[in-house]
DNA sequence: GCTCCCGCAAGAGCACTGCTCTCGTTTATG
DNA sequence: CATAAACGAGAGCAGTGCTCTTGCGGGAGC
């Protein structure tokens, strides 16, 4: 019974995709703040009262949204990570950057339900942590198969706080093993940048400043990559040895 | 009668001001997206439709607070900032990169407003542009300030591409005369990537990670103003001439 | 001083929302 | 076959933003 699962649940699994695909579909008209219970159920042709019986509330069903969307981004990143398997390790830093960004202008709802203003009394529940790291994690394996190449210089800025290096040390041990605490501070500091770039440029803060949008990014996105310790691009000489020529 | 401002418009402006606040309060306590007009109104003892003789709508109420949140941490910045006025560069960008950060902690809410997502159908109106760029005109004031006292070097990272440094020329003698465009979009992206720091903290992205945050910010903080070209604490020799020893 | 008018608050009402409960019906299982 | 679980539909509750009408009262003009 287990096998083929009952008629009735296949249905089930299949309305509760089509529930999310259309409240997909009006999240990405309206924005996840006018996202109705009711308006989906209208246009699914049913009763709102049915919805819970697949979503016990609203914020579940946005809980569900968080996590696929989580995880198309997590695979938009992945799949720019693995195509440039072999190129430069900057190379492949901006290429992951850009496919953040890519996907955050092609999904802006969605990227603001993930990285936007948290619903007021809304907890992310565990099962978003998985895929909500994909995207730091991806920035991680960069730098560890730099380093694996000896092509990952210290990261920029002054020495890391003793306080910061403890409060980090579990993580490079757990989590990113062979990750020295300073570059990991640098990669989750890049992390949060990477986002604060994405995130004012999607929300209307660079509105009356910055036009050249794509080559603003990619500009930034180079310099966070630097700031790791990734070296430049190999051949080319940029004419301004920033990290030194040791 | 325009100098006194006949009794009535007193009146009208006091409750202008007694709405604001009251929803100022409504806001810190749960989140604009829960900000209601009925529930400001019957704190207040007045009915709902009261309210709409003094806020045409809903949103017109949240930009009022916009308003006067960007300038709450406009005020917040320029403290610091001239506080600060006779500091070394980099210890006044940390320091004003640190109000920013202790602002946006005491009030959450309001800096979701300002940073967060915006709310979907609604366009900055040109009242908050003013008010809006207070903070990035803050880390303008600090790099100029060196600039102008010789200890400003070039920003870090690669070389800026010709169409970044178009884009920002007419910024650059309009707005900031005097920076160069390397330097003004490093401060751009800097201000973007402060804001990351920042949205990224309070937004619980950091939960499982980060528990050090104030001295990973402040580190961080550092970091972004050797980027844009601020000197090391001056006396300090931090051991790693990153931007080169010319 | 009297009247007229306009700003104001109140209330009813509309079209929504999330969510709960009940009521038959359908479906799977013992 | 019978029983229990799952299901869709509908009514209903409390709340929302917003509009419209009504009546009151103070300020301005005669």
């Amino acid at each position: 019974m287990t096998a083929i699962r009952t008629a009735r649940q296949r249905a089930r699994d299949e309305v509760t995709r089509t529930i999310k695909d259309e409240a997909r579909r009006r999240l990405a008209a309206d924005g996840a703040a006018k996202l109705s219970l009711r308006a989906v159920a209208r246009e699914l042709g049913m009763v709102s009262s049915a919805l819970y019986r697949y979503f016990p509330s609203r914020d579940e069903l946005l809980t569900a949204l968080i996590v696929d969307s989580y995880n198309a981004l997590g695979d938009a990143v992945d799949e720019a990570l693995e195509r440039r398997a072999d190129a430069d390790p900057c190379a492949r830093w901006v290429g992951v950057c850009h496919a953040a960004r890519r996907w955050a202008l092609a999904h802006p709802h969605e990227y603001a339900l993930l990285y936007g203003t948290p619903v007021p009394g809304y907890a992310a529940p565990d099962d978003t942590m998985v895929p909500g790291v994909r995207l730091p994690l991806a920035l991680t394996v960069i730098v560890r198969e730099a380093d694996r190449a000896g092509r990952l210089g210290p990261p920029e800025g002054g020495p890391l706080p003793d306080e910061v290096r403890e409060d980090l040390a579990p993580l490079t041990v757990e989590q990113v093993p062979g990750l020295s605490p300073e570059t990991l501070a640098a990669v989750l500091a890049a992390w949060a940048q990477l986002l604060g770039l994405v995130s004012t440029e999607l929300f209307g803060q660079f509105n009356g400043a910055v036009t050249a949008r794509e080559r603003f990014f990619e500009h930034a996105a180079t310099r966070l990559g630097r700031s790791v310790g990734l070296p430049p691009p190999t051949g080319e000489r940029t004419g301004e040895p920033t990290t030194g020529s040791d």
